[in-house]
DNA sequence: CTTCTTGCAAAATATTTGCAGGATT
DNA sequence: AATCCTGCAAATATTTTGCAAGAAG
């Protein structure tokens, strides 16, 4: 919250009323809304914010780095957003419920180790993904 | 290719020469073309094959367990397709000149596993993607 | 008063679908 | 003949953009 106001600050970005709850809705969440589902929460607060503004202030958060963005498999082709925490992350998919679980693993990291040294390139980001049944669709 | 046939028969589907070409034009790349790069390139050879019959018969090979798709990250937001191998294979994407290069590492079914006992979820599928330099990007 | 941001409409991009005619079994 | 597939046009879905008006510095 208080690194968006001082990221704003440095870039001479404005913190309007639109931005500040599209931000704060999306951080409340723990899913990974579309921007679809961030515009449904917003606009009962805000009903005539627009969704282009959604879009936009969901772009310009994640060049500030506040928040980050993938497109998980399935047929629903929108991106996904969250308010990513300062250390990389990694999701766990439910394929029958949907729902997205993040984690974490040091094994990460010695992927791309493997990788850097076996092709020397350098990597700069990992994104991994499971996908499966949770726990509670498993029991079912 | 047999594999290609054997399923065919197996479902009834019908192994026709724009099936036939688009197939065979994925599986000749090795890049991970987006529907739109096959079909300017099967165009070549069937002028009047039309796009919608590539989204069809990428979409009836996934189906099959042909070809598989995936979103990288990037403004790009077209879904980019390969033929696949038998075994999961994961990717490295060069964020300067977007080659993509196939990996595989046991690390990732030890991730699977790890997930799996932590969370008692049953993880089906990773998908594992580095984003960096390639080796040549990174010289330059 | 200068610059940034918003709302709205419209454009752009990506993918799917209905249907009539054609090809395959 | 019955069924499946294709081409085309049109529909959908998703995201971006131009612009005039409004808000903030």
């Amino acid at each position: 919250m208080h690194e968006m106001i001082d990221r704003l600050q440095s870039q001479g970005g404005r913190l309007t009323a639109q931005r500040r709850l599209i931000f704060e809705t999306l951080a409340g969440l723990d899913s990974h809304p579309t921007a679809e589902e961030v515009y449904a929460i917003v606009r009962r607060r805000a009903p005539n914010l627009h969704i282009s503004t959604v879009y936009r202030t969901l772009r310009w958060l994640e060049q500030e780095g506040l928040v980050s963005s993938r497109r998980f498999k399935g047929k629903r082709r929108q991106e996904r957003f969250d308010s990513s925490r300062p250390s990389e992350h990694h999701h766990f998919v439910c394929t029958v419920c949907r729902r997205v679980i993040e984690f974490h693993s040091p094994l990460i990291d010695e992927i791309k180790e493997e990788f850097t040294h076996q092709n020397e390139a350098r990597v700069e980001l990992a994104s991994v993904e499971l996908y499966g049944l949770c726990q509670n669709c498993r029991e079912k």
